[in-house]
DNA sequence: CCAATAAATGAATGACGTTCATTTATCTCA
DNA sequence: TGAGATAAATGAACGTCATTCATTTATTGG
């Protein structure tokens, strides 16, 4: 029968319902609709839902930048990464649970940002056991901070109980003067500078 | 009626099922049986399943340890809070992404920890506009450290594409003698006090 | 040209969260 | 004491999912 479907155009189509839908619209019936076909025939291609979340995974992760650590110096490198990353996965965040515990064996894309990261950190002059502790710190970081970017502006809202809570409502008034000004992008510069800093003081 | 159910019972229940099944098993269904109770008995008491989960996290932030922050000086504090805050939530990740975005208003534990934290961070110095930041970047990096707490000892297998990953796959095998020794206690702490170093030099 | 195979179909299944009309027990107040 | 009013529990029913499977359909290779 003539091939209306593969992997490629499954995850193409899912990021599209993705993009317009959400997570929550991301449905094997939804993607089979999309793809003009009944859900079943999904089931020839891949073997779960799960596995069409893997491959989303796969393709965001192609499209992070680390272009950076063959070109930029060491901080800028991870700058421009880690940027980039958290950019990426700030509209992904329900993916973020499936690759934290996902092994990278047969996640090319993943594997190949790895390598490059890597390389780079060596290239910094890393010692060789340090740089893989140092990368899942900074990826735990940017995944943390990807859930944040996605927090509504009224998060700190102390509400009611503003009165038993004066210096953390105090301190949240201080960020500006219209009320509640979530601080993401500013908090995220901030730690990473910090995390860049005390993680490049472990060069030799 | 006689009052067989109320919310404290509910969260107690829930959080036995969750020790016991797992997020999986938390379903409305099993809670209700785990109460000796209809399924849709619980709905007089909580709206929906997602404020079983708020009632949860409540909970769970009760227990997150920012006792040092009056005692201690604020490295240590910093420290001890990190590593209790990763701790508890390390078992209850899929709580994570509710909330990373969960306002704050009527969450009197969660409120309470800011509380507490923001003082610390006073008593340390910190310029009033810098806290929020600080502790919004400490916070994402200890939500998505405690992602990684669950990872599989083999999650950087790069398999049989570690032909393709020289260094990365290099970089691996030097954390020890054993293959795929993921060191997620060792890079949390590894990032925990770069973030620790980098945010103290913001005291005034 | 036929048989093997890959792919698509549609009906069915079993969880699950949630709703609702109804029943049951307790509390309030005359 | 007794009669509402009310809070709480019930069980049946829904709608939405992901997933399975027997069956049909089209293509391909020997």
């Amino acid at each position: 029968m003539a091939a209306v479907l593969d992997q490629d155009g499954i995850t193409a189509a899912a990021l599209e319902l993705i993009s317009k839908k959400g997570y929550d619209g991301l449905t094997m019936a939804a993607l089979a609709r999309s793809l003009g076909v009944a859900p079943s025939a999904l089931y020839n291609h891949v073997s779960s839902k799960d596995e069409v979340l893997k491959l989303v995974e796969e393709d965001l992760m192609s499209k992070v930048d680390f272009g950076g650590f063959t070109t930029l110096p060491w901080e800028k490198a991870v700058r421009q990464w880690a940027y980039s990353y958290r950019g990426i996965f700030a509209r992904h965040t329900p993916l973020i649970s499936v690759i934290a515990v996902l092994p990278v064996t047969d996640a090319p894309q993943t594997l190949a940002m790895y390598e490059a990261v890597t390389e780079g950190f060596l290239r910094a002059g890393f010692p060789e056991q340090q740089i893989i502790p140092s990368i899942v710190a900074l990826e735990a970081y940017i995944f943390g901070a990807a859930f944040d970017a996605n927090a509504p502006a009224d998060i700190f809202d102390s509400g009611k109980l503003a009165d038993s809570t004066p210096h953390f409502t105090s301190a949240v008034r201080s960020l500006g003067p219209e009320k509640n000004n979530y601080p993401s992008d500013l908090a995220f510069s901030l730690g990473l500078d910090a995390l860049i800093a005390g993680l490049g003081a472990l060069r030799k």
